[in-house]
Parts: C-alpha cells; sequence; structure tokens
DNA sequence: ATGGCTTGAGTGTCAAGA
C-alpha cells in the first residue's frame, strides 16, 4: 500500500501536476493540503477520470484538505471532533482497512502571535482526538503539512531558525507528543540523505540552493510502522512549471 | 535586509503563507 502527502498551494493550479503524481505513482492514497477551494470549485470528474475517489472538506481562499484514494473511503470524518475551528484542515477516512488522517497544521506566523497560540491549541486538540482515535482504529497514519521542523537536520540553516516559526520548543514538544501517543515518523525508519527538506521558499531561489525545511510528515501507527520498506520526498514536481512550494512524501507499506 | 515570491480576492492592492 502506497499512501502519499502533498500541500499543492490550490488544487486550480495545481491540478495537472497532481493528476501526474497519481499516473506516476498510482497511491492509494493521497493526501493534499490548501486546495483552497469550496467543492464548487473542486476537480471531483477530472479525479474520477484518473481512476480516483474524492472527499474533500473545503473552503474558499485558504485551507482546504482533500483525501483521494483507488478504494472506496468509509467512515468520512471533517473537522476534529469536539473542536470549534472555522478553518478546514482536518479530513480522514478508512482505506483499505487503514484509517487515513490528512492535516493541514496551522503555520503560526511567529512565535508569540495570536495564530502561533491557536497552532498549539490545535495540536492540543488533534493530539487528543487521535489517542481515542487510535484505539479505535489500530491501523492509522496520520499525514499532513505539520508545520513543524522537528529536529535540527530537517532545517537548513538551524542557528538561522533558532527557535523561530516552524522550530520553536513548543513545537517540537507538540509535534513530540504525537509520536508519544506511539506514532512513528516514517522517515525517520530509513536512511536518508542528508538535507532532505519537503518546503522550500518561492524566494531567493530557494530551491535551487536547498534552503528548505522538512514539515511535511507521515506519522505511522505500530503496526504500520512495522509494515513500512520505504519512505521518501519526491523533489520532481518541485522542477516544474509553477510549482508548489512544498514536494509530496511517500510511504510504502507492505500488505 | 521584516525584503525576496505565489495565490486568491477582485481590478488596486492586500492577507497569508513558512
Amino acid at each position: 500500500m502506497k499512501l502519499a502527502t502533498w500541500n499543492v498551494n490550490s488544487l486550480k493550479v495545481r491540478l495537472p501536476h497532481v493528476l501526474d503524481f497519481l499516473a506516476t505513482h498510482r497511491p492509494d492514497a493521497l493526501c493534499l493540503q490548501e486546495t483552497k477551494t469550496e467543492d464548487g470549485g473542486f476537480p471531483f470528474a477530472a479525479l474520477v477520470e484518473a481512476g480516483y475517489h474524492a472527499v474533500h472538506n473545503g473552503q474558499k481562499t485558504y485551507n482546504g484538505v482533500a483525501l483521494l484514494s483507488r478504494a472506496e473511503p468509509a467512515d468520512v470524518l471533517r473537522d476534529i471532533p469536539g473542536y470549534d475551528d472555522p478553518q478546514k484542515r482536518l479530513i480522514a477516512a478508512t482505506i483499505d482497512g487503514v484509517r487515513v488522517v490528512c492535516g493541514y497544521m496551522p503555520n503560526g506566523q511567529a512565535v508569540g502571535a495570536e495564530k502561533y497560540a491557536y497552532k498549539l491549541g490545535w495540536f492540543t486538540a488533534l493530539t487528543g482526538w487521535l489517542q481515542g482515535e487510535l484505539a479505535r482504529h489500530p491501523r492509522l497514519a496520520l499525514l499532513g503539512d505539520y508545520n513543524i521542523a522537528p529536529e535540527d537536520r530537517d532545517v537548513h540553516d538551524p542557528d538561522a531558525w533558532r527557535e523561530q516559526i516552524l522550530c520553536s520548543t513548543p513545537e517540537r514538544d507538540a509535534f513530540r507528543a504525537l509520536l508519544n501517543l506511539g506514532l512513528t515518523d516514517a522517515f525517520r525508519l530509513f536512511e536518508q540523505p542528508e538535507k532532505s527538506y519537503s518546503w522550500w521558499d518561492y524566494r531567493d531561489l530557494g530551491f535551487r540552493r536547498n534552503k528548505g525545511l522538512r514539515i511535511d510528515h507521515i506519522l505511522l501507527s505500530a503496526p504500520l510502522a512495522a509494515a513500512c520498506g520505504a519512505c521518501t520526498i519526491d523533489k520532481a514536481p518541485r522542477k516544474l512549471e509553477r510549482p508548489s512550494d512544498h514536494a509530496p512524501v511517500i510511504a510504502d507499506l507492505a500488505p
């Protein structure tokens, strides 16, 4: 089973790249973030044509998450239960017996900002809900744009980013709290190239200079981590015309 | 260097991203 996640930064703009990615990799599930549209602008027909089911939790202009899958998704959930949040950042479904959770975690803007407090609260709500969800679904994967670089080796210039947004200790503690639920960072199950990142700033030739951060992650519950045979970042779409600023992350699980 | 680029809104220019 192949699981993937990709912050596309507008699905309307990136649809050709997404269709290319589906044709190339044929993932069993692809989690998308920042669709930036309501259902009316969501390309259901093109995705069905490509052989994929699609469920969406969208809104105008900002945020928006979708789950694409070859098998029909069951028990679709939108938003964190019991957490009052107008921002559309979470969708989950059961696909081939795996509970797939797709999240677009808040950016936080700056340490100490109002959005930073929202970010930390959002992670607290996510972690609280996931505890029960993991008990109900031992085979669970949490994929998405976490907007957290978990360690210094996930940062191109750790000194410049020290205690800055995406890298601060409270954010890294929030990431650690997810691991403490019994989840494993699939990427770090394997030897990886140094300076592996999943996001590069559009400005200042960020990608060409590999000035990036690893903020997109696939966390796996224990049974899935045991079955995981590979986890990679696919930099190819970042080299296309008008790319997303994020690259997809892919995990391969044994059946 | 608080900039640099990209998107969506909406038609001039701003918010937001990370």
